[in-house]
DNA sequence: ATTCAGTCAATTGTCAACAATTGATTATAG
DNA sequence: CTATAATCAATTGTTGACAATTGACTGAAT
């Protein structure tokens, strides 16, 4: 039986568009962090009224992609190594716990739907699709997400993998060798679905630690080089 | 110095103001879960118009205290223990994640204030206070938190803990002995002020678990006196 | 008795006008 | 020339009116 869409779905309301389009804008790097957004222009662009785009906007500072100075200006979040740094040691929690929950409750139809996540990154992997593999990488996250059945964690884990991409554009963290990539995912996937708890936790919060430890070191590597251009005697 | 309170505050905007008088209602049990919360009523007691109630009531959905239909009614969030089991398994990850960070950073102002918030609690329960040993035990954790230096674990765990409260006052979970109630926390402390993060986020970690359990005891229990009650023969 | 379309009051969703605040600009005093 | 106060345009904050949607109620057809 194919669910039926919900004809209550809460997508058909004009503030929720209006930030799916501004969402999409900053998440895809449209709209850089910093980025001043004015009501009326939002407004005129999207047609809609001022006060359904504030809606927007507040949707979206909640989601950590805007930010509000009362009074004064709505501007894109900023990006910085700190916020990736936040984000980073967030995900590796939250995923631990997601990994730890899914484990405990895999079931044959969630196995499968975790199986076929992991082979659509293969191909993209052996396709070498930049695009495709960190879409089918975000995906499989959510599936293994999905499989905890904790409604908090994974509405919290979504707006985190917004952040991420936001952050990952501006902050211009290399992507890792396909090879070790689709391995710790292989790891991780097989982990889950085998039932082994704590083996899921630990390669989904060391999967995560990993990619902050890249991401520290690049940024020290650019502050001296940064220090060099600065003092070259 | 002491620190100039910003005038830029958002607390003056209306809509904050609003939404923090709709929580105090909804955190203290004065509207129980599933309260249906009109626009127009609100709107007539805090003298605001809708539209800010609209804006306050948004504000509290994304916190987790209020639940929206769309085109039909505003509603106070259920009480569950499936939600106190989301929330705790949540709040056992993040405090993890907080008291390791807090104890590599620890700081000898951050110990005092670390050690004021135990000697606090010790206080309450010395006095047997019930009401001022769950504000201390609250504060407590939000002390460590705030030491992490991670803003967007600080700002999770604030709306964490409200929801938590608000759970507790509708699902009735029984206060611990006191006695246990200061030890954990008194390690806790010892273990973040002496800046072993490995045994921080361990403690952290079980402290939470430890609630869980209880709380899924209790619940088991309450169903089968239930079940005794529906099918006595 | 039951189903189904129509009606209606209650409620939420959207809008456009108005008020308040801010930061930049200009004018003024020293 | 500098510092300070007054002014002003741009922008955000708030409101009340209007539109759209819902769910309950009604009554006719079967």
């Amino acid at each position: 039986m194919v669910a039926l869409e919900s004809l209550k779905t809460q997508d058909r309301l004009l503030d929720r568009q209006a930030a799916s389009s501004i969402r999409r804008q900053i998440v895809s790097g449209m709209m850089p962090p910093g980025h001043r957004l004015l009501e009326t222009e939002l407004a005129r662009n999207l047609e809609v009224s001022r006060g359904t785009i504030r809606s927007a906007l507040m949707q979206l500072t909640s989601e950590g992609l805007v930010c509000q100075v009362a009074f004064t200006k709505w501007e894109v979040a900023p990006a910085s190594v700190h916020e990736a740094w936040e984000l980073y040691t967030l995900r590796a929690v939250l995923e631990g716990l997601g990994a730890r929950l899914a484990a405990e409750r895999a079931t044959p139809a969630s196995r499968t739907q975790l199986a076929k996540a992991f082979s659509e990154l293969e191909k993209a992997a052996k396709a070498g699709n930049r695009e495709a593999i960190v879409d089918a990488d975000f995906n499989l996250h959510r599936t293994v997400i999905g499989m905890s059945g904790h409604g908090r964690l994974i509405q919290q884990h979504e707006r985190l993998i917004q952040q991420v991409r936001f952050q990952m554009t501006h902050i211009g963290l290399t992507a890792r060798d396909y090879h070790h990539l689709l391995e710790d995912h292989r790891a991780l996937k097989d982990a889950v679905a085998s039932g082994d708890a704590d083996k899921a936790e630990q390669l989904a919060r060391t999967h995560n630690s990993a990619e902050v430890e890249r991401l520290l070191a690049e940024s020290v590597k650019e502050k001296s080089a940064a220090a060099g251009r600065d003092s070259p005697g």
